[in-house]
DNA sequence: AATGAAATTAAACAGCTGTTTAATTTAAAC
DNA sequence: GTTTAAATTAAACAGCTGTTTAATTTCATT
């Protein structure tokens, strides 16, 4: 069992519980999540969890860890695009079905920066968003290169494409609240293109080079 | 005891009680966080906590009520300015000197409102960003018939906007890194103003009018 | 100095927390 | 069918949780 946290080969009811605690933590926070909460919910035997991750606070690394690789861009999904505003979008559209597969874990990670007492889990949401942002930073030096991009700061570009990823999350009452939908339109398949739409408007609009 | 809650006249303890208790909610979360923590650091006994706000659910609630608050966007802050561009200028101003001048009730709001066992402050919330999205759109619809804006949906606008900011101050272990500071600049003031100069340059890259 | 309300305290309360134990069951390998 | 390791269980563990109690102190008003 020690070996465990190296080789990672999870068997079913380890992915299982991984799964259910995702959903718990994300929906009643860390603290606010009882082993005996996720044991009920998985309908095992609380021990289940201690012999299978040691620790609560063990099982809620592997969940971060796993996130974290969820979101980290990888040069394969864009670096195919010649036109650097197709590359923009390829990593906009990574984000958001990154966010749209994996709903509960996004929400661990930014929870997990904020919270001092667990610093592990701040240091690999920080390790992501550095290669994320020198990835993004990439493709604005190579926009500028092509003379279609005007140079603007990475970390901010990010900041933006992430907040209101995050935020729009946020909205989702607000949206069912205020919004006609058209009809035979699925709210969430709405909301993926309205946020697509909005997200690559807004990049553009900020990075396009006026003198073009 | 019981008519506290609606005169809210609280005395110099209880307001020491709120700011203590604030701070270690958004460092630690509201689970995360116990009475005797809050009463260490505040150097009182427990039972004080009880005594002065009933319960620990009810100290938070106070906190969310007092936050939102301070939030609230009010139309005299930019109403005076003929032009759109100002007041939607002075609405992204007001939003960053608050949550300056609020550091972590901010945090707290954003939490508390997607942790589901607490309804009443993610109602407390919901209000807020439906009050402001309102004020938001008379701004935008504004500045359309004046022929300056474009328009874009409010709450697109409102989401980029909190986004941002709420994201921005997560960065701030990677700004420390990444950058270097002109000598003779205070970091705090740095972000403060990195953060207005880029909200202001998004919100006028969607918002404005190409065909003026 | 006496009165009485407000403030403060230490101690106790029942219930929940994550974790460990030791016993039992399951199931695959020989 | 026996052996052996893995899986599962109920029970117990010590420590922490928010809250209440009942006694004591503080302090301004009479």
């Amino acid at each position: 069992m020690h070996t465990f946290f190296f080789k990672m080969d999870l068997n079913q009811k380890q992915l299982e519980i991984l799964k259910i605690a995702e959903k718990l933590f994300a929906k009643n926070g860390f603290e606010g999540t009882s082993v005996r909460d996720i044991a009920l919910a998985a309908n095992i035997n609380v021990a289940m969890i201690n012999y299978y991750f040691e620790s609560k606070e063990n099982l809620l690394e592997t969940i971060v860890k796993q996130g974290a690789e969820a979101y980290k861009l990888i040069p394969d999904t864009y670096i195919h695009e010649e036109d650097p505003l197709l590359r923009l979008e390829r990593i906009i559209e990574h984000y958001i079905s990154s966010n749209l597969a994996n709903r509960y874990v996004y929400e661990i990670l930014a929870n997990e920066n904020t919270i001092q007492k667990r610093i592990i889990n701040s240091q690999i949401y920080t390790e992501l968003r550095k290669h994320n942002i020198q990835l993004i930073k990439e493709v604005i030096e190579y926009g500028c290169e092509k003379g279609v991009f005007r140079y603007y700061d990475p970390i901010l570009i990010h900041t933006t494409m992430i907040g209101t990823l995050m935020n729009f999350k946020r909205n989702r009452i607000i949206f069912e609240e205020l919004l006609t939908l058209p009809p035979g339109c699925d709210f969430e398949e709405y909301l993926h293109e309205t946020l697509t739409t909005h997200l690559k408007f807004t990049l553009k609009s900020i990075l396009k080079n006026e003198n073009q």
